[in-house]
DNA sequence: TGTACATCAGTGAACGCGCGTTCACTGATGTAC
DNA sequence: TGTACATCAGTGAACGCGCGTTCACTGATGTAC
Protein backbone atom coordinates (compact mmCIF):
# COMPACT_ATOMS: atom_id res chain seq x y z
CA UNK A 1 0.00 0.00 0.00
CA UNK A 2 3.10 2.29 -1.30
CA UNK A 3 1.49 5.85 -1.11
CA UNK A 4 3.28 8.85 -3.08
CA UNK A 5 5.56 11.28 -1.70
CA UNK A 6 3.21 13.96 -1.31
CA UNK A 7 0.39 11.89 0.13
CA UNK A 8 3.65 10.61 2.70
CA UNK A 9 4.44 14.12 3.26
CA UNK A 10 0.87 15.29 4.11
CA UNK A 11 0.45 12.18 6.48
CA UNK A 12 3.11 12.86 8.40
CA UNK A 13 2.24 16.38 8.86
CA UNK A 14 -1.72 15.31 10.03
CA UNK A 15 0.01 13.23 12.59
CA UNK A 16 1.90 16.10 13.65
CA UNK A 17 -0.96 17.99 13.45
CA UNK A 18 -3.17 15.75 15.96
CA UNK A 19 -0.69 15.09 17.96
CA UNK A 20 0.13 18.96 19.11
CA UNK A 21 -3.92 18.63 19.88
CA UNK A 22 -4.27 15.34 21.29
CA UNK A 23 -1.14 16.05 23.42
CA UNK A 24 -1.87 19.82 25.19
CA UNK A 25 -5.41 17.88 25.87
CA UNK A 26 -4.66 14.74 27.67
CA UNK A 27 -0.94 15.23 28.24
CA UNK A 28 2.02 13.34 27.07
CA UNK A 29 1.00 9.62 28.88
CA UNK A 30 -2.65 10.04 28.37
CA UNK A 31 -1.72 9.22 24.64
CA UNK A 32 -0.69 6.16 22.72
CA UNK A 33 0.83 6.10 19.29
CA UNK A 34 -2.17 4.34 18.22
CA UNK A 35 -4.63 6.61 19.15
CA UNK A 36 -2.05 9.32 17.40
CA UNK A 37 -2.15 7.73 14.52
CA UNK A 38 -5.94 6.21 14.27
CA UNK A 39 -6.15 10.62 14.75
CA UNK A 40 -4.13 11.18 11.12
CA UNK A 41 -6.18 8.20 10.02
CA UNK A 42 -3.29 5.99 9.84
CA UNK A 43 -2.91 2.53 11.52
CA UNK A 44 -0.31 2.04 13.98
CA UNK A 45 2.55 0.16 12.38
CA UNK A 46 3.84 3.09 10.18
CA UNK A 47 4.45 5.54 12.76
CA UNK A 48 8.43 4.92 12.78
CA UNK A 49 8.88 5.59 9.24
CA UNK A 50 7.60 8.53 10.35
CA UNK A 51 9.26 9.39 13.50
CA UNK A 52 12.45 7.64 15.31
CA UNK A 53 9.83 7.44 18.41
CA UNK A 54 7.14 8.71 20.60
CA UNK A 55 9.39 11.32 22.26
CA UNK A 56 10.59 12.57 18.73
CA UNK A 57 6.93 13.42 17.76
CA UNK A 58 6.50 15.05 21.23
CA UNK A 59 9.27 17.56 20.93
CA UNK A 60 7.48 17.87 16.94
CA UNK A 61 4.71 18.21 17.99
CA UNK A 62 5.34 21.01 20.53
CA UNK A 63 7.73 23.03 18.32
CA UNK A 64 4.37 23.05 15.63
CA UNK A 65 2.27 24.51 18.10
CA UNK A 66 4.86 26.98 19.42
CA UNK A 67 5.04 28.49 15.88
CA UNK A 68 1.04 27.74 14.93
CA UNK A 69 0.63 30.19 18.37
CA UNK A 70 3.48 32.67 16.96
CA UNK A 71 1.79 32.85 13.87
CA UNK A 72 -1.54 33.05 15.34
CA UNK A 73 -0.66 35.69 17.55
CA UNK A 74 1.23 37.77 14.52
CA UNK A 75 0.08 41.56 14.71
CA UNK A 76 -1.78 41.46 17.91
CA UNK A 77 -1.57 44.28 20.40
CA UNK A 78 -0.40 43.04 23.89
CA UNK A 79 -3.42 44.24 25.43
CA UNK A 80 -5.50 41.61 23.24
CA UNK A 81 -3.11 38.66 23.37
CA UNK A 82 -3.65 38.88 27.08
CA UNK A 83 -7.13 39.53 26.97
CA UNK A 84 -7.68 36.61 25.38
CA UNK A 85 -4.97 34.48 26.73
CA UNK A 86 -6.40 34.88 30.42
CA UNK A 87 -10.03 34.60 29.57
CA UNK A 88 -12.25 31.73 30.29
CA UNK A 89 -12.60 30.36 26.17
CA UNK A 90 -9.19 29.91 26.38
CA UNK A 91 -8.92 28.04 29.75
CA UNK A 92 -11.52 25.89 28.22
CA UNK A 93 -9.98 25.36 24.99
CA UNK A 94 -7.68 22.82 26.29
CA UNK A 95 -6.97 21.39 22.60
CA UNK A 96 -6.06 24.58 21.17
CA UNK A 97 -4.68 26.76 23.79
CA UNK A 98 -1.24 27.84 24.44
CA UNK A 99 1.22 24.83 24.94
CA UNK A 100 2.92 25.96 28.14
CA UNK A 101 -0.13 26.06 30.40
CA UNK A 102 -1.25 22.39 29.21
CA UNK A 103 2.68 20.88 28.98
CA UNK A 104 4.96 22.77 30.81
CA UNK A 105 3.95 20.37 33.39
CA UNK A 106 4.54 17.19 31.97
CA UNK A 107 7.84 18.97 30.24
CA UNK A 108 9.60 19.38 33.09
CA UNK A 109 9.96 15.63 33.53
CA UNK A 110 10.88 14.56 29.84
CA UNK A 111 14.43 14.62 28.16
CA UNK A 112 16.56 17.72 27.36
CA UNK A 113 15.27 17.67 23.96
CA UNK A 114 11.68 18.64 24.81
CA UNK A 115 12.72 20.78 27.01
CA UNK A 116 14.55 22.76 24.91
CA UNK A 117 11.78 23.13 22.35
CA UNK A 118 9.84 24.35 25.37
CA UNK A 119 12.72 27.13 26.03
CA UNK A 120 12.61 28.40 22.37
CA UNK A 121 8.68 28.39 22.63
CA UNK A 122 9.03 30.58 25.77
CA UNK A 123 12.16 32.74 24.58
CA UNK A 124 10.21 33.36 21.47
CA UNK A 125 7.09 34.53 23.06
CA UNK A 126 9.11 37.05 25.27
CA UNK A 127 11.10 38.19 22.41
CA UNK A 128 7.44 38.93 20.44
CA UNK A 129 5.63 40.12 23.75
CA UNK A 130 8.94 42.83 24.36
CA UNK A 131 8.81 44.07 20.93
CA UNK A 132 5.26 44.53 20.87
CA UNK A 133 5.22 46.54 24.29
CA UNK A 134 4.15 50.32 23.98
CA UNK A 135 7.55 52.00 24.49
CA UNK A 136 8.07 53.84 27.73
CA UNK A 137 10.62 56.12 27.85
CA UNK A 138 12.36 55.71 31.11
CA UNK A 139 12.96 51.98 31.13
CA UNK A 140 15.53 50.56 30.09
CA UNK A 141 15.67 47.09 28.27
CA UNK A 142 16.49 45.00 30.74
CA UNK A 143 13.25 45.82 32.42
CA UNK A 144 11.23 45.20 29.62
CA UNK A 145 12.02 41.89 29.55
CA UNK A 146 11.89 41.24 33.00
CA UNK A 147 8.57 42.74 32.88
CA UNK A 148 7.64 40.61 29.96
CA UNK A 149 8.87 37.57 31.65
CA UNK A 150 6.42 38.48 35.11
CA UNK A 151 3.43 38.40 32.25
CA UNK A 152 3.76 35.42 30.90
CA UNK A 153 4.46 33.64 34.13
CA UNK A 154 1.36 35.06 35.40
CA UNK A 155 -0.67 34.22 32.29
CA UNK A 156 0.18 30.38 32.37
CA UNK A 157 0.23 30.46 36.48
CA UNK A 158 -3.54 31.37 35.78
CA UNK A 159 -4.58 29.16 33.30
CA UNK A 160 -2.63 26.41 34.86
CA UNK A 161 -4.06 27.15 38.28
CA UNK A 162 -7.45 27.77 37.03
CA UNK A 163 -7.61 24.21 35.02
CA UNK A 164 -6.60 22.24 38.50
CA UNK A 165 -10.09 23.17 40.20
CA UNK A 166 -13.39 21.52 39.19
CA UNK A 167 -14.94 21.99 36.22
CA UNK A 168 -17.38 25.02 36.84
CA UNK A 169 -16.08 26.10 40.11
CA UNK A 170 -16.28 29.61 41.25
CA UNK A 171 -12.41 30.04 42.42
CA UNK A 172 -11.64 28.53 38.95
CA UNK A 173 -13.24 31.49 36.70
CA UNK A 174 -11.91 33.84 39.97
CA UNK A 175 -8.65 32.94 39.18
CA UNK A 176 -8.30 33.76 35.20
CA UNK A 177 -11.00 37.11 36.00
CA UNK A 178 -8.59 38.69 39.10
CA UNK A 179 -5.31 38.03 36.88
CA UNK A 180 -6.73 39.21 34.24
CA UNK A 181 -7.69 42.47 35.69
CA UNK A 182 -4.55 42.86 37.29
CA UNK A 183 -2.26 42.21 34.47
CA UNK A 184 -4.25 44.65 32.23
CA UNK A 185 -4.27 47.22 35.05
CA UNK A 186 -0.62 47.35 34.93
CA UNK A 187 -0.32 46.96 31.74
CA UNK A 188 -1.80 50.37 31.30
CA UNK A 189 -0.07 52.26 34.27
CA UNK A 190 3.48 51.08 33.03
CA UNK A 191 6.45 50.42 35.26
CA UNK A 192 6.02 53.67 37.92
CA UNK A 193 8.28 52.05 40.67
CA UNK B 1 1.94 -11.55 58.89
CA UNK B 2 -0.41 -8.88 60.94
CA UNK B 3 1.03 -5.90 62.80
CA UNK B 4 -0.28 -4.10 65.66
CA UNK B 5 -2.67 -1.27 64.84
CA UNK B 6 -0.15 1.14 65.69
CA UNK B 7 2.28 -0.10 63.26
CA UNK B 8 -0.64 -0.35 60.25
CA UNK B 9 -1.49 3.22 61.18
CA UNK B 10 1.73 3.93 61.08
CA UNK B 11 2.68 2.50 57.73
CA UNK B 12 -0.65 3.84 56.16
CA UNK B 13 1.05 7.42 57.01
CA UNK B 14 4.24 6.70 55.11
CA UNK B 15 2.92 5.92 52.62
CA UNK B 16 0.63 8.89 52.20
CA UNK B 17 4.66 10.93 52.76
CA UNK B 18 6.27 8.99 50.27
CA UNK B 19 3.64 9.21 48.02
CA UNK B 20 3.71 13.00 48.02
CA UNK B 21 6.90 13.11 47.75
CA UNK B 22 7.06 10.74 45.03
CA UNK B 23 4.19 12.25 42.76
CA UNK B 24 5.74 15.81 42.61
CA UNK B 25 8.93 14.22 41.98
CA UNK B 26 7.43 12.45 38.61
CA UNK B 27 4.07 13.28 37.69
CA UNK B 28 1.03 11.09 38.99
CA UNK B 29 1.75 8.75 36.07
CA UNK B 30 5.46 8.32 36.65
CA UNK B 31 4.89 6.43 40.31
CA UNK B 32 3.08 2.89 40.26
CA UNK B 33 1.60 1.33 43.26
CA UNK B 34 4.91 -1.25 43.80
CA UNK B 35 6.99 1.87 43.61
CA UNK B 36 4.85 3.67 46.20
CA UNK B 37 4.42 1.03 48.65
CA UNK B 38 8.47 0.02 48.45
CA UNK B 39 9.04 3.10 48.99
CA UNK B 40 7.22 3.15 52.84
CA UNK B 41 8.84 -0.44 53.06
CA UNK B 42 6.19 -2.57 52.30
CA UNK B 43 5.21 -4.96 48.84
CA UNK B 44 2.11 -3.85 46.82
CA UNK B 45 -0.41 -6.40 48.17
CA UNK B 46 -1.44 -4.55 51.11
CA UNK B 47 -2.17 -1.16 49.41
CA UNK B 48 -5.73 -1.91 48.64
CA UNK B 49 -6.38 -2.55 52.57
CA UNK B 50 -4.97 1.40 53.19
CA UNK B 51 -6.73 3.05 49.97
CA UNK B 52 -9.84 2.15 47.57
CA UNK B 53 -7.47 2.78 44.98
CA UNK B 54 -4.47 4.79 43.37
CA UNK B 55 -6.49 8.00 42.77
CA UNK B 56 -7.55 7.88 46.62
CA UNK B 57 -3.87 8.19 47.48
CA UNK B 58 -3.45 10.81 44.66
CA UNK B 59 -6.22 13.03 46.09
CA UNK B 60 -4.81 11.94 49.92
CA UNK B 61 -1.39 13.20 49.39
CA UNK B 62 -2.05 16.39 47.71
CA UNK B 63 -4.38 16.97 50.67
CA UNK B 64 -1.13 15.61 53.43
CA UNK B 65 0.92 18.17 50.93
CA UNK B 66 -0.89 21.11 51.24
CA UNK B 67 -1.19 20.97 54.58
CA UNK B 68 2.06 20.51 55.49
CA UNK B 69 2.75 23.47 53.39
CA UNK B 70 0.18 25.56 55.21
CA UNK B 71 2.28 24.44 58.65
CA UNK B 72 5.30 25.34 57.16
CA UNK B 73 4.45 28.97 55.82
CA UNK B 74 2.69 29.53 60.13
CA UNK B 75 3.78 33.11 61.04
CA UNK B 76 5.92 33.61 57.77
CA UNK B 77 6.08 37.01 56.08
CA UNK B 78 4.72 37.46 52.85
CA UNK B 79 7.60 38.94 51.40
CA UNK B 80 9.73 36.16 52.94
CA UNK B 81 7.51 33.50 51.19
CA UNK B 82 7.64 34.27 47.84
CA UNK B 83 11.69 34.85 48.85
CA UNK B 84 11.92 31.17 49.12
CA UNK B 85 9.16 30.26 46.41
CA UNK B 86 10.80 32.32 43.60
CA UNK B 87 14.03 30.99 44.30
CA UNK B 88 16.28 28.75 42.28
CA UNK B 89 16.57 26.12 45.60
CA UNK B 90 12.34 25.49 45.25
CA UNK B 91 12.70 25.10 41.73
CA UNK B 92 15.26 22.57 42.23
CA UNK B 93 13.08 20.77 45.23
CA UNK B 94 10.24 19.16 43.52
CA UNK B 95 9.53 16.42 45.68
CA UNK B 96 9.67 18.37 48.28
CA UNK B 97 8.43 22.21 47.19
CA UNK B 98 4.95 23.37 46.12
CA UNK B 99 2.87 21.38 44.98
CA UNK B 100 1.26 23.61 42.57
CA UNK B 101 3.82 24.25 40.16
CA UNK B 102 4.54 20.17 40.21
CA UNK B 103 1.03 18.61 39.70
CA UNK B 104 -1.13 21.14 38.47
CA UNK B 105 -0.72 20.19 35.28
CA UNK B 106 -1.23 16.54 36.03
CA UNK B 107 -4.16 17.49 38.35
CA UNK B 108 -6.03 19.36 35.94
CA UNK B 109 -6.52 16.12 33.94
CA UNK B 110 -7.76 13.80 37.15
CA UNK B 111 -11.53 13.18 38.51
CA UNK B 112 -12.77 16.32 40.21
CA UNK B 113 -12.64 14.47 43.66
CA UNK B 114 -8.40 15.24 43.20
CA UNK B 115 -9.46 18.71 41.44
CA UNK B 116 -11.14 19.82 44.31
CA UNK B 117 -8.40 19.28 46.58
CA UNK B 118 -6.47 21.39 44.95
CA UNK B 119 -9.13 23.79 44.98
CA UNK B 120 -8.93 23.89 48.46
CA UNK B 121 -5.04 23.80 48.62
CA UNK B 122 -5.19 27.34 46.59
CA UNK B 123 -8.03 28.47 48.77
CA UNK B 124 -6.21 27.98 51.33
CA UNK B 125 -3.23 29.76 50.49
CA UNK B 126 -4.95 32.62 49.22
CA UNK B 127 -6.72 33.12 52.67
CA UNK B 128 -3.16 32.52 54.38
CA UNK B 129 -1.34 35.17 52.23
CA UNK B 130 -4.38 37.88 52.02
CA UNK B 131 -4.59 37.97 55.84
CA UNK B 132 -0.49 37.90 55.81
CA UNK B 133 -0.65 41.03 53.87
CA UNK B 134 0.25 44.32 55.12
CA UNK B 135 -2.86 46.65 55.62
CA UNK B 136 -3.38 49.17 52.86
CA UNK B 137 -6.15 51.48 53.95
CA UNK B 138 -6.57 52.73 50.63
CA UNK B 139 -7.99 49.48 49.38
CA UNK B 140 -11.09 47.22 49.77
CA UNK B 141 -11.13 43.75 50.71
CA UNK B 142 -11.59 42.53 46.65
CA UNK B 143 -8.46 43.93 45.98
CA UNK B 144 -6.15 42.57 48.17
CA UNK B 145 -7.97 39.12 46.78
CA UNK B 146 -7.24 39.91 43.34
CA UNK B 147 -3.78 40.91 44.20
CA UNK B 148 -3.39 37.79 46.54
CA UNK B 149 -4.30 35.22 43.27
CA UNK B 150 -2.23 37.37 40.62
CA UNK B 151 0.69 36.85 42.84
CA UNK B 152 0.10 32.92 43.48
CA UNK B 153 -0.59 32.68 40.01
CA UNK B 154 3.05 34.59 39.14
CA UNK B 155 4.87 32.35 41.27
CA UNK B 156 3.20 29.21 40.55
CA UNK B 157 3.69 29.89 36.81
CA UNK B 158 7.50 30.71 36.91
CA UNK B 159 8.35 27.64 38.60
CA UNK B 160 6.43 26.09 36.51
CA UNK B 161 8.41 27.61 33.15
CA UNK B 162 11.41 27.64 34.51
CA UNK B 163 11.30 23.68 35.54
CA UNK B 164 10.22 23.17 31.54
CA UNK B 165 13.77 24.68 30.49
CA UNK B 166 16.59 22.66 30.74
CA UNK B 167 18.86 22.11 33.69
CA UNK B 168 20.96 24.72 34.27
CA UNK B 169 19.45 26.95 31.20
CA UNK B 170 20.03 30.67 31.47
CA UNK B 171 16.87 31.27 30.95
CA UNK B 172 15.20 28.54 33.66
CA UNK B 173 16.76 31.00 36.18
CA UNK B 174 15.84 34.36 34.41
CA UNK B 175 12.70 33.43 35.01
CA UNK B 176 12.86 32.60 38.60
CA UNK B 177 14.56 35.58 39.10
CA UNK B 178 13.18 38.26 37.43
CA UNK B 179 9.53 37.16 38.93
CA UNK B 180 11.29 37.66 42.40
CA UNK B 181 12.01 40.97 41.49
CA UNK B 182 9.36 41.90 39.70
CA UNK B 183 6.71 40.07 42.61
CA UNK B 184 8.90 41.81 45.62
CA UNK B 185 9.03 45.09 43.92
CA UNK B 186 5.06 45.18 43.82
CA UNK B 187 4.60 44.07 47.56
CA UNK B 188 6.53 47.11 48.72
CA UNK B 189 4.55 49.65 46.72
CA UNK B 190 1.68 48.81 47.28
CA UNK B 191 -1.35 49.04 44.75
CA UNK B 192 -1.34 52.53 43.94
CA UNK B 193 -3.30 52.36 40.64
C1' DT C 1 4.61 6.14 -24.48
C1' DG C 2 4.51 1.33 -22.61
C1' DT C 3 6.33 -2.47 -19.90
C1' DA C 4 9.04 -4.74 -15.98
C1' DC C 5 10.64 -4.31 -11.74
C1' DA C 6 12.61 -2.20 -7.50
C1' DT C 7 11.26 0.77 -3.88
C1' DC C 8 9.04 1.83 0.19
C1' DA C 9 4.55 3.90 2.84
C1' DG C 10 1.38 1.72 5.21
C1' DT C 11 -0.70 -2.68 7.56
C1' DG C 12 -1.55 -5.59 11.42
C1' DA C 13 0.18 -9.39 14.25
C1' DA C 14 3.45 -9.97 17.70
C1' DC C 15 7.22 -8.75 21.27
C1' DG C 16 8.26 -7.86 26.22
C1' DC C 17 7.04 -4.92 29.83
C1' DG C 18 4.91 -2.46 33.60
C1' DC C 19 0.58 -0.99 34.99
C1' DG C 20 -3.60 -1.14 38.58
C1' DT C 21 -5.96 -4.50 40.88
C1' DT C 22 -7.31 -9.17 43.01
C1' DC C 23 -6.77 -13.04 45.93
C1' DA C 24 -5.31 -17.23 48.54
C1' DC C 25 -2.23 -17.47 51.99
C1' DT C 26 0.78 -16.46 56.35
C1' DG C 27 1.54 -15.55 60.89
C1' DA C 28 1.60 -12.04 64.59
C1' DT C 29 -1.96 -9.45 67.13
C1' DG C 30 -5.70 -9.02 69.95
C1' DT C 31 -9.55 -11.21 72.41
C1' DA C 32 -12.37 -14.56 75.01
C1' DC C 33 -12.22 -17.67 78.65
C1' DT D 1 -1.94 -14.52 84.31
C1' DG D 2 -2.03 -18.25 80.79
C1' DT D 3 -4.03 -20.67 76.90
C1' DA D 4 -6.84 -21.20 72.44
C1' DC D 5 -8.44 -19.16 68.68
C1' DA D 6 -10.37 -15.55 65.55
C1' DT D 7 -8.91 -11.51 63.26
C1' DC D 8 -6.65 -9.12 59.82
C1' DA D 9 -2.07 -6.42 58.06
C1' DG D 10 1.01 -7.69 55.01
C1' DT D 11 2.92 -11.02 51.20
C1' DG D 12 3.66 -12.37 46.53
C1' DA D 13 1.78 -14.80 42.53
C1' DA D 14 -1.49 -13.92 39.13
C1' DC D 15 -5.18 -11.31 36.27
C1' DG D 16 -6.15 -8.64 32.01
C1' DC D 17 -4.76 -4.64 29.73
C1' DG D 18 -2.49 -1.05 27.10
C1' DC D 19 1.88 0.64 26.31
C1' DG D 20 6.10 1.63 22.87
C1' DT D 21 8.35 -0.77 19.52
C1' DT D 22 9.51 -4.39 15.79
C1' DC D 23 8.85 -6.89 11.66
C1' DA D 24 7.25 -9.77 7.70
C1' DC D 25 4.21 -8.60 4.43
C1' DT D 26 1.30 -5.93 0.74
C1' DG D 27 0.66 -3.41 -3.17
C1' DA D 28 0.77 1.23 -5.30
C1' DT D 29 4.46 4.39 -6.69
C1' DG D 30 8.28 5.67 -9.16
C1' DT D 31 12.10 4.37 -12.22
C1' DA D 32 14.87 2.16 -15.88
C1' DC D 33 14.72 0.71 -20.40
Amino acid sequence: MRVSKAQAEANRARIVVAASSLFRERGYDGVGVVELMAAAGLTHGGFYGHFQSKVDLMAEAAAFSFSQSAAGAEGVGVDEFFRYYLSREHRDARAEGCTMPALCGDAARQPEAIKATFAAGVEGLLVKLASALPESGNEDGNRVRARTIDMVARAVGAIVLSRACPDESPLADEIVEACRLELLRGLSTPANN
